[in-house]
RNA sequence: CGGGCUGUAGUGUAAUGGUAGCACGAGUCCUUCGGGAGGAUUUACUCCGGGUUCAAAUCCCGGCAGCCCGACCA
């Protein structure tokens, strides 16, 4: 992409009705716009990003088996209203409104409700289980307090799968592959390293613990107490020496720290579908209840995690999986005929090598582009300039390296144009 | 929902109760081009409503908005 089409720009200063790192540096490098407390907008680059992230986790419900679909904001209260959770009282995030004729509805904040009323009108009989469907939605919750930027908004969105099972050891099973799954998405983020499947309090329905995805980060919300070696970690609301022999560990072996919540897995058991009564006909045609699991992912969240975690004083560090581009294309001295022409040529090369490049072809000094790129984080820096050409060479720099190496620049048709940028790329985050 | 702090051009900031100024940005022109270049010129601002005062960005009251701490977070 040409940097001169982007519609956005990055700010001098950072925005300084915002404190949190993640919201200071999207907003000053372009990707969010800031719209209202705990509401912002998605711009071209912070789009990229939510895109490459949803497409990892994309990949993963695929693997599992779920099928994708998207249901409406707007719901209907009388299916909260099976479950006790229409009232305020109940649930103190909702958004409701009215139809002109006076017919309460709600925003959605969560789809279980629905997405319960809606797969029992398909699924009847043992043999229309089981079935995992996942969406890709923005959620609205009318929070009281919204914070850190997109770590805690009003509106995001969020990956949302829901299981259903005929039986408590297919769900079990599930529960477990998704559990892998998850970590698996972590791990292809960059995150791999610092999150933690985290045990927690149970929801409403279920007795025994639930499960969160907690990644290591100063500002996140949550408390818990990690366990490094066995790389599992217990939140703060059900840290005691109890719950820690159950699990057959000592709390000496834990140690305390702060982290956002990027996933969440429920198990709800049969609970939920009696009262939202979902029954299917059992092989020994027995009426039963169907098994509910449900498993999140704060997928705006991320992005704001990863910019917690990755970045410097100089600006963002996007892992390269997903960064919006790969390659930062900067041609210093795009005035001089010689140097852009010769830009142009590299920036075709490396699309038709397959990358996604964003070239800055912008008539702006070389600092302010140089700075800008820091910003920006895009994992691979290739700068053209009067200085490169008469080297014939060009410069090459992984953001998350201090030191700024020169590579030679190959000819297209090189063999190892493709494998030399592409070690480069493997050097970053 | 309790508490605290803060609202000045698009952005960032100044202004004892007394002429609202500066920088960046944006527009035009010239010279520049390896870490946010220089000159000339143009452009744009006191959150809203009330009060005190000869006079309010400044003091008081109310609203709205933003951030932070706590509570909450299925």
């Amino acid at each position: 992409m040409l940097q001169s089409q982007l519609f956005t720009k990055t700010k001098r200063q950072a925005p300084t009705d915002e404190i949190s790192k993640n919201a200071r540096l999207l907003i000053q490098a372009g990707f969010i716009n800031k719209e209202m407390a705990g509401v912002y907008d998605l711009l071209p680059l912070g789009l990229r990003v939510v895109n490459r992230i949803r497409k990892i986790v994309s990949e993963e419900m695929e693997k599992l088996g779920s099928e994708e679909i998207s249901m409406s904001s707007l719901q209907n209260k009388e299916i909260w209203k099976k479950t006790g959770r229409w009232e305020d009282k109940a649930v103190d995030v909702w958004f409701k409104s009215k139809f002109k004729n006076d017919t309460e509805v709600g925003f959605g904040w969560s789809h279980e409700e629905p997405i319960i009323e809606m797969i029992k009108s398909y699924a009847e009989s043992y043999k229309d289980f089981p079935r995992y469907v996942h969406q890709f939605q923005n959620k609205m919750r009318n929070e009281v307090r919204a914070k850190s930027g997109i770590i805690r908004c009003r509106e995001f969105l969020m990956k949302d799968m829901y299981a259903f099972c005929a039986s408590e050891e297919d769900n079990l099973a599930f529960y477990k592959k998704s559990t892998d799954a998850y970590l698996k998405i972590f791990e292809h983020i960059g995150l791999g390293d610092i999150t933690y499947v985290t045990s927690a309090s149970g929801g409403v329905f279920t007795d025994k613990f639930s499960h969160e995805f907690q990644a290591l980060c100063d500002s996140g919300e949550d408390i818990i107490y990690v366990n490094k070696n066995k790389k599992i970690a217990v939140n703060e609301e059900i840290y005691n020496e109890e719950n820690i022999k159950k699990m057959g560990m000592e709390m000496k072996d834990f140690e305390k720290r702060k982290a956002a919540e990027v996933g969440n897995i429920f198990n709800f058991g049969t609970g939920k579908c009696e009262q939202m009564g979902f029954y299917f006909i059992d092989k020994d045609g027995t009426k039963k209840p169907a098994h509910l699991s449900s498993y999140g992912i704060g997928i705006t969240r991320l992005m704001g995690v990863l910019t917690e975690v990755f970045a410097d004083d100089k600006g963002i560090i996007w892992p390269k999986e997903v960064a919006p581009f790969q390659i930062h294309l900067l041609c210093l001295q795009q005035d001089n005929q010689e140097v852009s022409s010769k830009a142009k040529e590299l920036y075709i090369d490396l699309q038709e090598a397959g990358y996604e490049v964003l070239y800055d072809d912008r008539s702006e000094s070389a600092g302010f582009k140089l700075r800008d790129a820091d910003l920006l984080g895009v994992p691979l820096r290739i700068v053209i300039s009067g200085k490169t050409l008469e080297k014939e060479s060009y410069e090459i720099k992984v953001r998350c390296l201090k030191d700024q190496k020169i590579m030679p620049l190959p000819k297209k048709d090189s063999i190892d144009f493709k494998a030399t940028i592409q070690s480069y790329l493997n050097q970053s985050i």
